[in-house]
DNA sequence: TATGAATGAGCCTTCATTCAT
DNA sequence: AATGAATGAAGGCTCATTCAT
């Protein structure tokens, strides 16, 4: 009879790869990350990564759903419709910018997704279709509601796209950022006030636009 | 009877190359370019490069400057000072729309510019300095017209980069946006009404800070 | 029935790496030997230079410290301190006689060392720390003896210098010296026979120093 | 009628070529020099050397040509048989001294010979024939006459080895000789202090051996 | 006569992957 | 189940040389 207790001995290493994967894809995407430094970070075999992944890809995968389920785990999905229209906007908000610098990388979603859409690789569409679309319909919601049940449809979209745009761009525009203004840093108190400052600014331009709306009609 | 005209026939190579490389450096950027691709589309041997530029790095640098001298010719500096700084911001976000679609490639620099915000190389401090300067600089004073002398430093700065991550927002997550939004297009006809959406959007938060500031002093 | 002896069928190919460069890194240099002909050489992919010593310096490294061992394991350090100086100096001469014609490469440390002489690499700070400047030291002592305490130090290096000229350039000179004297040949009669005459000639020479230097003083 | 005066207009780049190359050549040798860096040197086009010398192997045996040409300009075979031999060995010895360590190069056939002795050319038979052999020729008459005409054909040629290694190594083993003997210097005074070193070094191992060939005989 | 331009061969290195235990 | 060893493809670069004026 042998042992029935399940024998974790050998997920310490894909664990390990799949930790240390994370962190690499994180910092350097999927093309630029090298197999050989995550192994290294990881302790871990040069073989490893094809043994237990079959593939650079495959591992890359294999991040991308323990990353997403880990999140799911962590965060349940929260619907607290309670909330005002603008309180939800100003958490998804500051929900987004923690996410885009966070150094933890228990999550690191979001960050590889702003490699994502530099240098998409076939993963894009599932990362689109399980992370993106639900984040993004959730954020219509918020904003149709701001914008009034007039709004067109286009209308939406685009906002929703400049609100995306200016948190995005803290994260992604960071080289070029820190060199025009050195006073700018990402410390949790300054992405706290950033993302009081985008809700605000967002909010304003919304309830504008629903003004607008409404005169027009 | 000879030509008197000059013959600019062995400048065709130098020049394929600068035209091969500046497309393959906007679509790949500096890293994931190789020599190879470049030399192969312009039809020139590999060691043209290192003969032309001397390094890959040389002939990025190259790319940069000529790319920006053609620009300048292209687009002399306008300073329509009479303009309102309304419609001042409203020409800034449309030039800079249709410079980061110009697909036409003969100043790709924004292009470019995109790759080097992910993967900065040691072009990106010269760049900063010749380019992205100068139109921070210009946006930031219009900037400060519509918020008002009252407003603080940090405010100008971080609305400045709440309309510039709108704008290139479309650029970079241009693999993301056309999954999730398949209407959305990029023809210069949608190119002006995105320009129009981002300056109202800008504007009317703008304006809303302005007041907001003039009630709190 | 298994063999139980360990097998080292997969050591071969490192060894016959190290044993490949040996030969191309004494008869060519470090600079003038390439991977491709010592890979070839040993049978080897030209990537596995890079994989088992990471570089080409890293491979030379290697022999140097290779060689370094099995030398120190097939001579031992001698010191017969009981022998006469002019004994010892016959000797050494010998010793380093039969080491630059030693045609075998399981040390190949002289003869990578007349390259060094040309060429240097950084590997010549350690080779002269652990190889030369022991013999050296070696050699400073003998020749101390026989010019006697009165000797100035200038003149007991020089002494040393034209001790090792003689021996080093019957190695480093041989495309000359064949041409000059077809008849001079390097057997091990050879070698012993110019030992033998090199001997002679410096304790002629430095016999005669060491009266100079009494008469002198 | 065509001008009639001689164009040195292009022996210029010629003559410039020429001194560049040889510059190049004492201080890396054949193979470690490389056209571009010879040609930057003369200010010349880079196919200059193929144009002119057809080979870099051309303007190499150009260089050798050349320098030996002036060399017998500026020398004259000097024959002074009225000096003593030992004065005459000096004098050899110092004038040896002096050309390897002359960094002027107008003379840069000894230099040049180090780098034959190390790693050969095709115009190392010429230079022996030309050069080396006469040197070797003078050199011998003067080491018979110390050793007196009893002298064994061997022991003369043996003698003279040592006499020109004790020379050649402080030009050949600079790289150690400065890791172990900061204190040796090069300048004239040290290069004439070193001849006399060697030459009473030697002349007292070829008296003290002349008599020992008298008392065996 | 002389040269800017172009070329092909070769070098070292890195990378993801596969093989053989 | 896991890994040390090995591999082929590709990348950037240098070099001597040749070509076309």
């Amino acid at each position: 009879m042998p042992t029935a207790a399940p024998r974790y001995v050998s997920l310490d290493t894909k664990e390990r790869l799949l930790e240390a994967a994370a962190q690499v894809f994180a910092s350097r995407g999927f093309r630029r990350a090298t197999v050989r430094e995550i192994c290294q970070l990881a302790g871990a075999n040069l073989a490893a990564v094809n043994y237990h992944f079959r593939d650079k890809a495959g591992l890359y995968q294999a991040v991308l759903e323990d990353t997403h389920r880990r999140a799911l785990e962590k965060y349940p999905l929260e619907s607290p419709a309670d909330a005002s229209s603008a309180e939800r906007l100003h958490r998804f908000i500051e929900h987004l910018m923690f996410k885009l610098f966070d150094e933890d990388l228990t999550d690191c979603r979001f960050r590889i997704m702003a490699w994502e859409m530099i240098e998409p690789t076939p993963a894009l569409d599932a990362l689109v279709a399980k992370i993106i679309r639900p984040l993004s319909q959730r954020l219509q919601a918020i904003v149709r509601e701001l914008l009034g049940p007039a709004a067109a449809e286009d209308r939406v979209r685009l906002c929703q796209l400049s609100i995306i745009g200016q948190c995005l761009y803290h994260r992604q525009g960071q080289a070029v950022i820190s060199r025009l203004f050195p006073e700018q840093h990402y410390t949790p108190a300054d992405l706290r006030r950033l993302a009081v400052h985008i809700t605000q600014f967002s909010l304003l331009a919304l309830k504008g636009l629903a003004q607008e709306g409404e005169a027009t009609s």
